[in-house]
DNA sequence: AGTATATGTTCCGCGTTTAGACAAATTCCC
DNA sequence: GGGAATTTGTCTAAACGCGGAACATATACT
């Protein structure tokens, strides 16, 4: 039931329609490929004529193209198989990190087309935008990838998408930068931009089968050195006013509790950033100044979970704690969103096994209803790089999106 | 950007570029009336025999009627003026709380036909739909108000409006009720059932007029007994997986703080609440049994806010506690939504002249960006009855809602 | 070889927008 | 007072796309 601003409508044309049934259709054949006209018409309650119509029209603009016949079930003619056209088009997935800058090729359909290539990031946006150019040229060179239909890049920050600009990134050290346009310029290819967040939360968005329910409305909690999280409500990523709906990171457990890097205190990242779970492992306050010297520089929390794993008792107390902690920010998410499925990333996940009981024991804790305790949780492994799945999401999704109506 | 769900979408039939031209036209009408047929044509940019079509339509299902004719602003002939007809048409919107249930009729477009009618809450389900039942009768046979279109009913607690019934209330004492259906029964006439936290948010989205951009995007809190919210994401509620979505009351300000009702700690509510604020000027502690001795028992917050303006230090300074712990928590929400606007109900408002500065301060303190800080924040006062007007949206706004595409 | 069945195409009907013409109504101007 | 200009509202034909059914094609079973 959702109103109809009466500022900003879209009145339904002619073409309305079958853009509509287009789009359906499309997204059809890319959940059910390979597909028939005839079973296409059946899922979408229309005549095989519509079907062949709205068909001809996608083979027309190469979205999709009939592959081999497929095996007749019964007796009767035997079916063409439609499939999703992602051959010659690529996309690329650009995540920027503080530490590294990673670079993924898929198709249009997000299969990975080539591995991972990775490069330290230079902080000044001039030098990097030069060097991401001179990366993704060779790399589109180098592969039998046809051309590249845009460029999707993910940022961990405060991003404004219409405008191209990185508002405010504070590990990168970046306040309006504009990213987008010059890296266009350079490769003349358009080039999508997105809070890293809201990045992975489009990638399961988009990338989830089967139970679809619970991917439209969900939350993507990521964790690293920050804890930044996407919302998606109803199949569509909330963005808020100012593009940065989903900071629960910087919601408190505690007004009174450690300085976190926003300048307040006790939210919810100093409790279970990495940094946060290091320290608590080396005994540092955590309102000090971050841990940097040379036994701490180089130790990382999958070092700090392998510890754990082999049986150092203080290392599992730390990630334990902070398990705890991440299960009552949860709970908070889960009072105040309800989502259907909660999906978790970062390096904490490789200790899943080790700290699930825990933080379903939190999320029990403070969770408000029944239901809320037994909300999904879904790991998202690093294998999977949500972030450059997001990233890449960024420029395929559109094709596939819902006409804008009413 | 919405993704299609594959599992669940809808098709668009010959018919479907009609209804959802025709629930604009209709929007438009509610917004601008009165307006001429070629007014319309021009808002909705489409030819003056699509529009003189949409309207007969309406005209037909006497959604509008035609009024006088409008003066011609230059030469040419005069405009026949279109109305939304709410004659002979009424809703009724019934507010159970507590202690008090209140009743109020008013027309289609939400204008307020009678007096808001009263009565104490009987906690007992049966008798309670009874009395609902015998008084919703004797209000619509007083009044020449026309035939009922549907009944609204409004919460404190968590419902399932599919089902139709109360899953939880706590100040009701009331676990799996089902309402809707008896009612229903009673009267012969439909019923809507909603939480009222969300129903607050429904007036807000339905009856704000100008800036409707905030209205579409914007977070209610009311703050009574509990802290209940109803979150507004692209002009349509957000209910969450189970409806509980809005219990931000529940979000911790400080894990380790005082005991909430809700069995948990340190709660937003438990610190905000009006018992929260009445705990706190009689110097109990808030982790204790709820003030309910001789003094206390009538003492309510607008007492309170009449000795704070009286000058009482100490029911300023309870005041001021609470004006601060509410900012903070309009931070997180402003943190995790980036609402556009936030919408304030509740007694504590009526001393909003003298906690402002302060509540702005903290939301300023604790959000993460200077955008952040500057969220638009609207008071609704009691008087324009926020929950009423939201029980009569439930079944007033499904009328002008936008169809379900796609 | 004949029949049954499934797929994919084609044709016509009908609802809706699009475009333009036209009558009715009203003011302006001579 | 009368004609021109302008605006409103209706009407008709064309274009677009779904709805339904017929038809050709292709395959399996008997």
């Amino acid at each position: 039931m959702r109103k109809i601003n009466p500022h900003d409508f879209k009145v339904a044309r002619r073409g309305t329609t079958r853009e509509i049934n287009r789009q359906i259709a499309l997204n059809l054949i890319r959940t059910h490929q390979p597909i028939s006209r005839a079973d296409l018409a059946r899922l979408m309650n229309v005549r095989r004529g519509v079907a062949s119509l709205l068909v001809s029209e996608l083979l027309s603009e190469s979205l999709i193209f009939e592959g081999a016949l497929g095996e007749a079930v019964g007796r009767g003619r035997r079916p063409t198989f439609l499939y999703i056209d992602s051959r010659q088009r690529c996309v690329v997935g650009v995540d920027i990190r503080a530490s590294r800058t990673y670079i993924l090729v898929t198709d249009l359909m997000g299969k990975q087309l080539g591995v991972v290539s990775s490069f330290q990031t230079n902080k000044d946006v001039a030098v990097l935008t030069q060097e991401l150019a001179r990366r993704i040229k060779q790399t589109l060179a180098d592969k039998e990838v046809g051309s590249c239909a845009g460029i999707g890049v993910v940022v961990p920050g405060m991003v404004d998408p219409a405008l191209g600009g990185v508002l405010h990134a504070p590990t990168l050290g970046w306040r309006d930068v504009n990213l987008r346009d010059p890296l266009a310029a350079a490769l003349g290819i358009p080039v999508q931009i997105e809070n890293s967040g809201k990045a992975c939360a489009l990638a399961q968005l988009w990338t989830t089968r089967g139970d679809m329910v619970a991917a439209t409305n969900s939350v993507f909690v990521s964790i690293s050195d920050g804890v930044g999280t996407g919302i998606v409500v109803n199949g569509e990523l909330m963005r808020g006013r100012h593009n940065t709906a989903g900071e629960f990171g910087h919601v408190p457990l505690s007004i009174d509790g450690p300085r976190c890097s926003c300048g307040a205190t006790g939210c919810w990242e100093s409790y279970v950033s990495n940094l946060a779970t290091l320290s608590r492992y080396f005994g540092h306050d955590l309102a000090e100044a971050r841990p940097r010297d040379a036994e701490t520089a180089s130790f990382t929390v999958e070092d700090l979970i392998a510890r754990a794993r082999a049986g150092d008792a203080k290392a599992l107390a730390a990630i334990n704690s902070t398990a705890r902690y991440l299960g009552l920010g949860l709970a908070s998410i889960i009072n105040s969103l309800d989502p259907a499925r909660i999906y978790i990333g970062g390096e904490i996940t490789t200790a899943w096994s080790l700290i699930e009981p825990i933080v379903r024991g939190a999320v029990r804790e403070r969770t408000l209803t029944d239901f809320g305790g037994t909300t999904e949780i879904h790991i998202v492994p690093a294998e999977e790089h949500p972030r450059l799945r997001g990233a890449v999401a960024l420029v395929a999704a559109p094709a596939f999106a819902a006409p804008m109506v009413a």
